[in-house]
This record gives structure tokens, sequence and C-alpha cells, in this order.
DNA sequence: AAATTTAACTAACACTTGTTAGTTTACGTT
DNA sequence: AACGTAAACTAACAAGTGTTAGTTAAATTT
């Protein structure tokens, strides 16, 4: 676990062979639509048009698929809050690029966010593994928001809440992004960050 | 259906027994943990203490507690909200009372409010109702947005990324009240109508 | 005291679940 | 032409699923 191996990082060692991702892809639409539990081993063989037991010569088994989709992504929000911390800004500068990160992870992945978010309880192996990543996640946002505080950047209101309010909206985009068609991505980040950072209030 | 009968409304006429509260309130909190799916029958029964069959004598089946929880949620939100927009102030005001809309119902029943809003397309005879009654629900809420723009008390900004933002935080609030031991209702929604209306840049 | 009701029980059902074993078919390489 | 491999198949499994039928014991009503 956690090795590097050209492009691949930390828990996720071994790239998907393309059919093994067309499973992935396939589970990922039914896991959004009934959630991880609802969906059988049956529903996504159909989907593909092939049999159940045939997805057993490229998954391990059921588990294995949700494991994929959920560290996978868990991992992409790790990295890229890294590069954000790392960058030399201001708070609220920050805080943008969150708002960019999740708008442009989401957009490519609307599926696989479902999971991320209403599954991850299933986890089996890899559950404690999430359970950190997401509260490292937590963590370092909440000590930019803090940062911004003292640093008279932003209001001094309770950091959890606008931390709570915030990745609330983050965590639902995956929701809303397939209900608009033709959505400008940098679009919709900068509307996101007027509204989240500057209020609706006139 | 939909027969006002004491004080009870709309599509859920008859009041439970008590022992059938009981079975409603301990899926809730299964439910929550795990998704509806995920739990079953014999995990209810073993939390109460009985066999699963017992239920039954209670229950007409499954799909019923799921429905309960759901749709008796639904009609306090949309209850709530019809009061609100025949209420004489502004529309700043009235988003406000909708934040203390949502924190009262959700602080009264985190556990149901995780299947509001991640087990109703298991929904089968009421479904269409329950889809109904969240369109109208976010119709209205985004008529006020709309009003609130229109007399300048509102920023000119897309109204849907607003009630988006402002509906994402609020739907989230079962997930984080549990987690914040005691909480003032009213300290917290004075807070987030701070955080949401009025924003964290300074 | 007898009759009814409530709410638990045991046992079983038909069906679905994830998964394995063994087989077949098609295709690229030797 | 022979071989090896990838990826599909059929058949079956053990366990678990929601639910029903019939029974029992206690509590309540007559």
């Amino acid at each position: 676990m956690k090795i590097k191996k050209g492009n691949e990082y930390l828990a996720l060692p071994m790239k998907p062979t393309p059919r093994k991702l067309e499973i992935i892809t396939t589970a990922s639409t039914l896991f959004k639509e009934k959630g991880y539990s609802a969906v059988t081993m049956r529903d996504i063989a159909k989907a593909m048009g092939i049999k159940a037991a045939s997805l057993y010569n490229h998954i391990k088994n059921k588990e294995e698929i949700l494991t994929f989709i959920i560290i996978s992504l868990a991992e992409q929000f790790i990295e890229g809050l890294e590069d954000i911390k790392n960058s030399n800004t201001t708070c609220i500068e920050k805080l943008k690029k969150i708002i960019e990160l999740h708008v442009g992870i989401t957009s490519r992945n609307t599926n696989g966010m479902a999971s991320l978010n209403n599954d991850w309880m299933h986890l089996k192996d890899q559950l404690n593994y999430y359970l950190k990543l997401r509260i490292d996640y937590e963590n370092s946002f909440r000590k930019i928001i803090k940062e911004g505080v003292k640093k008279g950047e932003i209001k001094n209101i309770n950091p959890d809440i606008m931390l709570f309010s915030i990745l609330s909206t983050l965590r639902s985009l995956y929701i809303w992004i397939p209900q608009k068609e033709d959505l400008d991505t940098s679009v919709l980040a900068s509307n996101l960050s007027e509204v989240l950072l500057k209020g609706i209030n006139k």
C-alpha cells in the first residue's frame, strides 16, 4: 500500500485495464441512481450486456469496484489540496482554488462523487484509510479558514460553521452539475466563489 | 389520500401506534448508518430485541417504514414554507425563517433526514408524490429569492446558484448537527444566516 | 370466568444475493 | 496448424432476503 509507481499514487498502485474501467464506470452510474447496496452484480453485468460471472474475469469482487471509485477520488482531493496549501497566496485566494478543485473533479466524475458522498460506509479494507483522508482534508481546509480569520481576511465567525457551509455546497455539486446542460465550469466556479465568499445579501 | 383528519394532513392520514413509532425510530437510526437497502428487517428486529416476523404485527411492509419517514418530513417542510410564504416580511427575513425551519426540523429528526436525502429513490407508491413535494418546495424557495433580487434586497446573481448553495448547506445539516453536542439551535440558525446570507469575506 | 385482542413466537416459502468452478469461443502469436 | 490467452458462457453454491402462516402467551374487555 501507498507505493508510488508510474503516475499512480498512495493506495491504488495498479492502473486498471480498459475493460475493468468500463465495469467501474458502468457501476458508478448505477451506484449513483440507487446506491451501492441496491445495485447487484447482475445489474452491472446486464448494463454491459454480459453475465454477472463474467465480471469476475476483471475484478476481484464487488467491494473492489466501490473501493476504486472512492479512493481514487479521495486521493485526487488530497493531492489537489496539497498543492493549494503550498501555493503562495491569500487565504481567500486559496478558498477560490478549493472551489475550483471541487468543480473540476466533480464535473469530470459526477457519478463517482455520489459514491464518495453516500457509500463510503460500505468500504471494508480501506474504510479506515478513507476516513483518515477525509479528516486530513477537513483539517487542512479548516486551517486555511482559521488563518484567514487571523490575518483579517475572513470574518470572525465560528470557523466550523464556515467550513461546514462551504463544504456542504461543494459536496452537493455532483447532484447539481448534471442538471445544468451547457455548463461552463469556470463560470460556475466563479459564481460559486461570489456566493460562498461574499454572500447573497446586497 | 390527502384527507385532513385530526391533526394529520395530506398523504399520511393515520397516526401510528406507539409501537409502530418505535419501529420507525429504530429503523431511522439504522437507515442513517447504512442506508435503506443495506438494512434488513432482521436488523431492525434485532435492534428492538424481537424477531423479524413480529414487526409485521405493526407494519405492512418495509416500504411503509421508509414512506412514513420521508413523507412526514417532506410534509413538515411544505407546511413550514407555506407559512413563511404567507408571512408579511422582507425576502431576506423569509430566507432567515427558512433557515430556522431547516434547523428546527433537522435537529428534531436527524436520522429521518438521512433517509429524506439519500433513500427517497426507493419509494414506490409515494415516489411521485414525494417528487412533486420536492419540486414545489424548490420552486417556492426560488420564487422568494427571485423576488428579493427584483426588490433589490438580494444580489443579482443567478438565482439557481444561490438556491443550490443555500439548500445544499441546509440539506447537509443532518450530518453536522449530531457531531456538535450542547448545540443551541437558535445560535446555529443565526450563525448560518450570517454565513449564508452575508458571506465570509470581510 | 370467558372471550377477545395484542404482540410476540417458530417455521417455512420463494426469491435474490455475491461468488466459484468448469467450459467454450475467438483471436493474436509462435 | 498449434498454442496460449482473454473474456465470455452455463450451472451451481450457500447465505441471506422480505414476507406469510399458524401458534402461543399474556393482557384486556366483556
